[in-house]
DNA sequence: CTAGGGTTAG
C-alpha cells in the first residue's frame, strides 16, 4: 500500500474538526489509523487519548498502529492496558497480538494469548487460526503451525498461505509444494501472496518445470504486474540459469524496489556453484559486483540482504581488497550487527585466505547462531587447523548450542585434514547417537577418503557397502585411486566398473580411470575410455584461473612459455625468472602434469598452468606486500603446487588458491593443505 | 472504524 503522508492526514484531521464530526468515535477511529498508517504514532496516540469512549475497535487500531510501525513491544503495552481498562479483545485484537508476539521474538507471551484462546474455545477462528499458525512457524515449531491449520474451521486463501510460506521458513519446501496442490485440489483460489511464497519454493526446490506454470499461472490470474511475484519469477529463472529470461524481466521492472536488486544480485552468487567449469558462471560473479555498484550509484541504500550477498559473493571471487571495503560499510551502515551479515563476514575473510581476519570477526559478533558456528568450525578445518575447528566444537557444545549435520561435515573434515580417522569415527557416532542425527552423503564421503588416505581400504569399501545412500563418482573415485596407489587391483577394477556405470562427467575421473586400467593392463578397457573422452568432449577441461583486483576480474588460460606473445611478454619473463629461482631452492619439474599425464611431456615444453599467469599478473600489479588471492576452477597438479611453495618462499608473499576442491595457501613455503589434498 | 499470507541473505 502507498505510504500516506503527515500532510494528508493533518488535512483531514482538520476537516474533521472544522465539521465537528469529532464527537463520532467511528470517525476519530478512522483518524486514528489514518495517522498510524503514515508512520505517526505519537499523534496516532493523542487523538486516542482525546476519544470520546473507547471501545475494542479503537484499542485494536492502536496496536495495530504500533505493530506495523515496528513498535511491537507499545503494541504489547496497549494490549495490556486495554485489559485492564476491562475491554475484551476480539478475534481483531488477538491476531494482530500474536504478530506483536512473533516480532518480539516472545514464545512466551504468544502462549500466554494462546492460552486465552484455548479458554475461550476460538482457536477455529480463521484470522486467529491464521495468525497462530504463522506464530509458530515463525517460532520454528513447524508442527504445531500445521496443527492450528488444520484446527481452522473455515480455511481461506490467507490461511492456506499461511501454511505453505510455514514449509518454507522451516525448511520443507517440498512439502508446502504438496500443500499448494492440495489447496488448488480443494478449489480455493491462490493470490499474489500465495503465488510469490509458491515461487519461492520452486526456488528452493530448484523446480524450474513447476515454477514456470506457477508463473504462467499469476500471469493468468493477472499478477504479471506484481512486483514480489516479479522478484520471484526473477530469481528461480536466474537461479536455474535462464539468465537471459531474468535479465529480461530485470530490465522490464521499471520501478525496480531494494528487493529486486537484492535478488538479481543474489541470483548471480547462487549460479557460481552452479557450473565450476564454466568461465560464464565467474563472469556473473564480476556482474555481480558491477550490478551492486550501479545500484549504490543509482542511489538506493544497502540493507542486510545486499550485504551478506555481497560479502559472499567478494569471498567467492577471493577479493579481499573488496570485501575490506564491504567491511567498513557495515560498520558504517550498522548493518555489521546483524548476524546473518557478520556471519558472511567471517565467510569472506576465511575464502579469501585469512583466517585471522575470519577469527577476528567472529570473536567481535555479539550474537551468534548455530550457522555462525558451523561457519567458522567449516572454514578452520578448510584452513587445516584441527585443533582449533574441534575446540571450537566442544565450545559450542559447551553454550548449548546444538549441532547439525553441516556442523558435522565440518568437524569430520577437520579431522580428515590430520588423517584423525578414529576420532571422526567418534564423533560420526556422536552425531548419530548423541543428537540422532542421519548422515548424510557428505559425511560418508569424507570417511571413505580418510580410511583411503591411511590405507585402510577394507573399512572403507565396508562403509560403503553399509551406507543408505547410492555411491556416488566421489566415493569410487577416492576408492579407486586408493587402491591403485596400494596396488589392490580387483578392489580398483571393481571401483572404476562402477565409475563407468555411473558415466564419468568430466576428464579428471576419465584419467583416474585410465592410470587405472593401465596398472592393470587392461588395454581395451583403456581404449574404450579414450573413445569415451573423444566423443563426449570430456578430453580436457577448459582450465582458467582469476584474479580479482581493485573490482576486476582478470582471466587466463595455461600457455606455454616458449611462446610468448605481447600481451604476456612481462608475466613470462618474470615467470621464467622465478622458475630459475626455484631450481636453485631444489624445485624439480617432474615431466608430467597430473591432468594432462602425457608420457611425452618433457621438460623443454613445459607448459604453464594458469594459475601462474595469474600469480605473475598479481605480482606485477599489487603493491610489494599485498596477498596474491586466486581462483581456479580444476584442481591443482602437485607439480604447480612445488612451484608454487618455491613462489611464497622467493616473493615473500601470500598466496591463496581456491582450487576446484580445496583452499591452498602458500605461506614461507609451505602450503595449509599439508600437501595431501585427497585422492580427485 | 480494527486482522490474518509474500519476494532477496549467512
Amino acid at each position: 500500500m502507498e505510504r500516506r503522508l503527515v500532510s494528508d492526514a493533518e488535512a483531514v484531521h482538520a476537516h474533521i474538526i472544522k465539521t465537528g464530526a469529532y464527537v463520532d468515535l467511528f470517525v476519530m477511529t478512522f483518524l486514528v489509523n489514518v495517522y498510524a498508517q503514515c508512520g505517526a504514532m505519537a499523534a496516532a496516540r493523542k487523538v486516542f487519548d482525546y476519544l470520546p469512549k473507547r471501545n475494542v475497535v479503537a484499542w485494536t487500531t492502536l496496536i495495530t498502529g504500533h505493530v506495523h510501525n515496528s513498535e511491537p513491544e507499545l503494541a504489547i503495552q496497549v494490549y495490556l492496558e486495554m485489559l485492564e481498562a476491562g475491554s475484551y479483545p476480539t478475534n481483531f485484537t488477538l491476531g494482530i497480538a500474536l504478530n506483536a508476539c512473533s516480532s518480539l521474538q516472545s514464545l512466551e507471551l504468544g502462549k500466554q494469548i494462546h492460552a486465552y484462546i484455548v479458554k475461550y474455545q476460538i482457536e477455529h477462528d480463521t484470522s486467529i487460526g491464521n495468525a497462530l499458525c504463522s506464530l509458530y512457524s515463525k517460532f520454528g515449531d513447524l508442527d504445531y503451525a500445521v496443527k492450528t491449520f488444520r484446527c481452522i474451521a473455515e480455511k481461506n486463501v490467507i490461511s492456506w498461505t499461511a501454511v505453505i510460506s510455514a514449509f518454507g521458513e522451516n525448511g520443507e519446501a517440498a512439502s508446502g509444494l504438496s500443500f499448494f496442490s492440495e489447496m488448488l485440489w480443494e478449489n480455493v483460489e491462490p493470490n499474489e501472496f500465495t503465488l510469490t511464497s509458491v515461487l519461492s519454493l520452486c526456488c528452493t526446490v530448484m523446480s524450474l518445470s513447476l515454477g514456470k506454470q506457477v508463473h504462467s499461472l499469476s500471469i493468468k490470474r493477472g499478477y504479471q504486474l506484481n512486483l514480489p511475484v516479479r522478484n520471484s519469477v526473477m530469481y528461480l529463472y536466474l537461479k536455474c540459469g535462464l539468465v537471459n529470461e531474468a535479465y529480461k524481466l530485470f530490465n522490464e521492472i521499471e520501478s525496480s524496489s531494494l528487493v529486486t536488486w537484492n535478488a538479481i544480485i543474489a541470483g548471480h552468487v547462487q549460479i557460481m556453484d552452479l557450473a565450476f567449469d564454466n568461465l560464464s558462471a565467474y563472469q556473473g560473479g564480476t556482474r555481480a559486483l558491477e550490478i551492486f555498484l550501479r545500484m549504490i550509484h543509482s542511489g538506493l541504500k544497502p540493507d542486510l540482504f545486499t550485504f551478506s550477498s555481497v560479502l559472499t559473493l567478494c569471498g567467492k571471487l577471493v577479493a579481499q581488497e573488496q570485501g575490506e571495503q564491504i567491511h567498513a560499510q557495515t560498520i558504517k551502515t550498522g548493518f555489521l550487527s546483524d548476524v546473518v551479515v557478520g556471519t558472511a563476514l567471517v565467510n569472506m575473510y576465511s575464502k579469501c585466505g585469512s583466517i585471522r581476519g575470519a577469527s577476528k570477526a567472529f570473536v567481535e559478533m555479539s550474537t551468534r547462531t548455530l550457522i555462525s558456528w558451523t561457519t567458522m568450525i567449516t572454514n578452520l578445518a578448510l584452513h587445516g587447523k584441527t585443533q582449533q575447528a574441534l575446540q571450537l566444537f566442544e565450545d559450542m557444545r559447551l553454550v548449548g548450542v546444538r549441532p547439525n549435520q553441516i556442523t558435522f561435515v565440518g568437524v569430520l573434515a577437520a579431522c580428515g585434514h590430520s588423517l584423525m580417522v578414529d576420532e571422526a569415527l567418534n564423533y560420526f557416532e556422536m552425531m548419530q547417537k548423541e543428537y540422532r542425527i542421519k548422515p548424510v552423503m557428505n559425511h560418508f564421503e569424507l570417511l571413505v577418503d580418510m580410511f583411503v588416505m591411511s590405507g585402510r581400504l577394507g573399512e572403507a569399501f565396508d562403509l560403503i557397502k553399509k551406507m543408505d545412500y547410492e555411491p556416488n563418482e566421489f566415493i569410487w573415485l577416492a576408492l579407486l585411486t586408493g587402491a591403485r596407489i596400494r596396488g589392490n587391483l580387483d578392489l580398483g577394477l571393481y571401483a572404476a566398473e562402477q565409475l563407468i556405470k555411473l558415466g564419468p562427467r568430466d576428464s579428471e575421473i576419465c584419467i583416474s580411470l585410465l592410470r587405472m586400467y593401465r596398472a592393470a593392463e587392461r588395454w581395451i578397457d583403456m581404449s574404450h575410455v579414450e573413445k569415451l573422452m573423444r566423443e563426449e568432449q570430456l578430453l580436457k577441461l577448459g582450465e582458467w584461473s582469476w584474479i580479482c583486483i581493485k573490482g576486476k576480474v582478470y582471466s587466463f588460460e595455461p600457455n606455454e612459455l616458449s611462446c610468448p606473445d605481447n600481451n604476456n611478454m612481462e608475466m613470462c619473463t618474470l615467470l621464467e625468472h622465478l622458475l630459475g629461482q626455484a631450481k636453485t631452492l631444489g624445485y624439480e619439474f617432474s615431466g608430467s602434469s597430473e591432468l594432462v599425464d602425457n608420457e611425452d611431456a618433457n621438460v623443454s615444453s613445459r607448459i604453464h598452468q594458469s594459475e601462474e599467469f595469474a600469480i605473475a599478473f598479481g605480482l606485477l600489479n599489487t603493491p610489494n606486500a599485498a596477498p596474491i588471492q586466486i581462483i581456479k576452477n580444476t584442481s591443482m597438479c602437485r607439480n604447480c603446487h612445488d612451484f608454487i611453495k618455491c613462489l611464497s618462499i622467493l616473493t615473500a608473499r601470500k598466496i591463496v588458491i581456491q582450487d576446484r576442491k580445496r583452499l591452498h595457501k602458500f605461506v614461507d613455503g609451505k602450503c595449509s593443505c599439508g600437501d595431501f589434498w585427497g585422492l580427485l
